[in-house]
DNA sequence: CGTGCTTTTGAATAGTATCAAGGCCGGTGG
DNA sequence: CCACCGGCCTTGATACTATTCAAAAGCACG
């Protein structure tokens, strides 16, 4: 988003001030009611963008991947009102509020990608929103495995690779980790998905997206 | 939006080129699947967002009132895969794409302001998809009331002036009528609103934003 | 081969949706 | 002016879905 977009001279600046922070797996990059100091471009990996509520438990409201950014003040906003997490080995760009700022001034093209980002993650938060509400539980499980299906993908073995899987698809979901388990074993009976160990095998997933099929548009 | 953003020359431009369109309350803007020629810019009025279940329900996701605008083509989408329509009587200029994009290409700061636009509203529906996955049904109706109060205030009678209120708020509580009615029964025992013939008055909005504090970072 | 943690499954419970009937209100026409 | 009618609203009973609690089984690690 960032390169395409900026002149060649900004780029520069932009190496030039830019902070490269590795991220392990499952680590945090910033929590609810840190100060916002800037905002992190993802270079390689994937981050998970969650919301905690009163009686504590998670919702994550979406991923953020390869090229996207996160954690930009929203308005005045001094704080974040949510938090981020690495989901896997990750590369983070951190860059300082006020040479955003001027990147956005001086890069037409630059605000305008950016705010085509928000405004397809908006769209697709709306139909995620609807989907929280219309869908059945059942549903919303094939919907949370179907997204880190494609966020993740598989491994070489064919499984999804995402540790404590059942507890990410609960946040996902916004149900517990014992639906969950019950929603696995039925569609194992179903021929969708298989066990192994505690990994899960996607075997069909058209049959997967079928049970979806009423809540996107093709 | 528009008009603290644009240059004077452009602004000229756009008071030429736009389509200026009275509509009456309740009336469609735009539907599911017709083609996206332009951007949607309100100048009084407010509009609802929502979309459409496999079963025929509505879900409202958002609305959108004075300087927003709406029905922006996120990507390439050539068509649209939600609904707005007018909760009152509203005027809403219509902006071609060629001109909007020019107006991207010419002035930063609009680009930006629109930017920002959908980066809080990308963040307050993060926020209400984690309501929607977390709270129950007394809760979401109370937040849907909330809602309506403060995009539509009252009329002098300190009335919820919105047709069809008990179907709005199923709308966007993601319940149904029946749920809805009990529990303004209940809020009416409560002290919270009161009835007067279809209309509902609301008597103590503290005593409403209380239930929802869980929700919300002061 | 324990030990502790995760997963699975069952049973009880709570919460919500659905179905159905009756009540209220406003508008219309006699 | 009043009676009736249709649409919306309310309430109750019931069925269903999802959550919670609890216990047993599986797995990974030392």
């Amino acid at each position: 988003m960032i390169k395409k977009n900026c002149s060649p001279a900004w780029l520069e600046t932009v190496d030039q001030k830019k902070y490269q922070i590795p991220f392990k797996a499952n680590q945090s990059v910033f929590s609810l009611f840190a100060p916002v100091f800037g905002v992190y471009f993802i270079q390689t990996g994937t981050v998970k963008i969650f919301l905690t509520g009163a009686n504590g438990n998670k919702q994550i409201v979406r991923f953020a991947s390869q090229g996207h950014l996160f954690g930009h003040r929203g308005s005045k906003n001094e704080t974040y009102g949510f938090n981020a997490s690495s989901m896997n080995d990750s590369v983070i760009c951190f860059i300082e509020n006020h040479l955003l700022n001027d990147l956005f001034e001086n890069n037409p093209m630059f605000s305008v990608s950016v705010m085509m980002y928000y405004s397809q993650e908006l769209r697709k938060m709306e139909n995620r929103l609807k989907n929280m509400a219309q869908m059945c539980i059942r549903e919303k499980i094939s919907d949370a495995i179907n997204m880190l299906w494609e966020s993740f993908g598989t491994n070489k073995n064919h499984e999804l690779e995402v540790p404590r899987i059942r507890e990410v698809i609960a946040d996902i979901a916004g149900t517990n980790i014992e639906q969950v388990s019950r929603q696995i074993s039925d569609f194992e009976v179903e021929g969708i998905i298989q066990r192994r160990g505690k990994k899960i095998v996607l075997k069909d997933p058209e049959k997967l997206k079928k049970i979806l099929s009423d809540y996107y548009i093709s």
